[in-house]
DNA sequence: ATAATAACTGCACTCATTGCCAAAATGGAA
DNA sequence: TTCCATTTTGGCAATGAGTGCAGTTATTAT
């Protein structure tokens, strides 16, 4: 990752593949778009893509690993005397919360992840990293293994809420992400309140 | 679908190509083992396996579709007058519950789908339709549409418990599906009721 | 026997992915 | 300047999934 001051430089990077990816992914959809476009457009050669990402279906993902040390430290610093439900809800909310204004790159990422089918599919692996993060928090609260039922429990449910809260953004942009985010925790309380209340 | 009285006889079957598929999974790997492999061990022609199945990642999942039909009926049939979180969990436990002895087979094809990365992909496909039947039951005791926020959110965190559940049994073959599933209800409902006593 | 029908399957092609390795580019050393 | 160590690039070949096309094959109906 460090700049190597001998060798051979770099003749390209992720951030220019991104971009360039994305622009053609625009113009002709994903699947219509070949690793050799992009190589072409880029002027280098398809194998050297390989080399910046693992997968064709990796592309649209480029720096989620780096994000993801964001969320844990987010998740580490919640205050421990709330309710561990609240505090991955909000750690949620708060990782999800971003300008406005930055917002147009991100919905066309998050369009074309949420919107290809083969990226859908593909998404799922990092969707584990994200849950794992999750996990790991829920585990230390609930002086637990990682890997039991409950703290898997906690990472799944805080991706259901999280994939919902998306899909919505999409369909309708103008909502923000946070609303949407806290409608949602709102209505998954209100249903176990239910529950509770008849049982 | 209907059997045909005129034309040619069909050489196989989906479950005849599933058998022996998972067969060959089983001793090479999913990975390992190609379409000619399975094509080579039916004697049929490559091409053939895919008028049966769409893709080799789909041959794992077989009967799934008639399968949702079950889960639709299921919870169609559930009393109105329980909370519709109960509601959903009892159909969630219903559809997953069947007899131990019954297990093995479908024991083997959730390890498969659900350890091979490639598969664990392809399912989120799969698991979209299912969520959306759970969706559909939500929004019409909801009164709402079906891709609103509540009844797609019903659907993610019915996904989550289940998947949950899961992955755990995977790990602890003697524990029961059902009460892996009604744990991981349990400690929903819990950990709601945290944040409602704090608030 | 012939026709109609429905399924099978070989052929050729596209594209992602991977292993292998020679070529290219650069800083530093001789 | 020439040579060397180092690092990246990218061509080549091979594998395997997926797809469109068209000819072949097995049955039933006339």
């Amino acid at each position: 990752m460090k700049r190597a001051s001998v060798g051979r430089p770099e003749v390209t990077s992720h951030a220019q593949i991104e971009q360039t990816a994305f622009r053609l992914f625009a113009e002709r959809g994903f699947a219509a778009t070949t690793l050799d476009d992009i190589a072409q457009a880029l002027g280098i050669g398809r194998r050297t893509i390989f080399r910046y990402f693992a997968s064709k279906n990796d592309i649209p993902w480029g720096q989620f690993d780096r994000t993801l040390d964001g969320f844990r430290d987010l998740l580490a610093a919640m205050p421990a005397d709330i309710p561990l439900l609240a505090a991955v809800g909000r750690g949620v909310v708060e990782f999800n919360r971003f300008p406005a204004d930055a917002s147009p790159p991100h919905i066309e990422r998050m369009r074309l992840i949420l919107e290809t089918p083969a990226l859908q599919a593909h998404s799922v692996l990092r969707y584990a990293e994200w849950r794992q993060v999750i996990a790991e928090y829920a585990a230390r609260r609930l002086e637990v293994e990682p890997t039991t039922l409950e703290p898997q429990l906690m990472g799944q449910v805080a991706l259901a809420l999280a994939l919902t809260a998306y899909e919505r953004w999409l369909h309708e942009p103008d909502a923000s992400l946070t609303s949407l985010l806290e409608e949602g925790m709102r209505s998954l309380l209100a249903w176990a309140s239910e529950v509770a209340a008849a049982s």
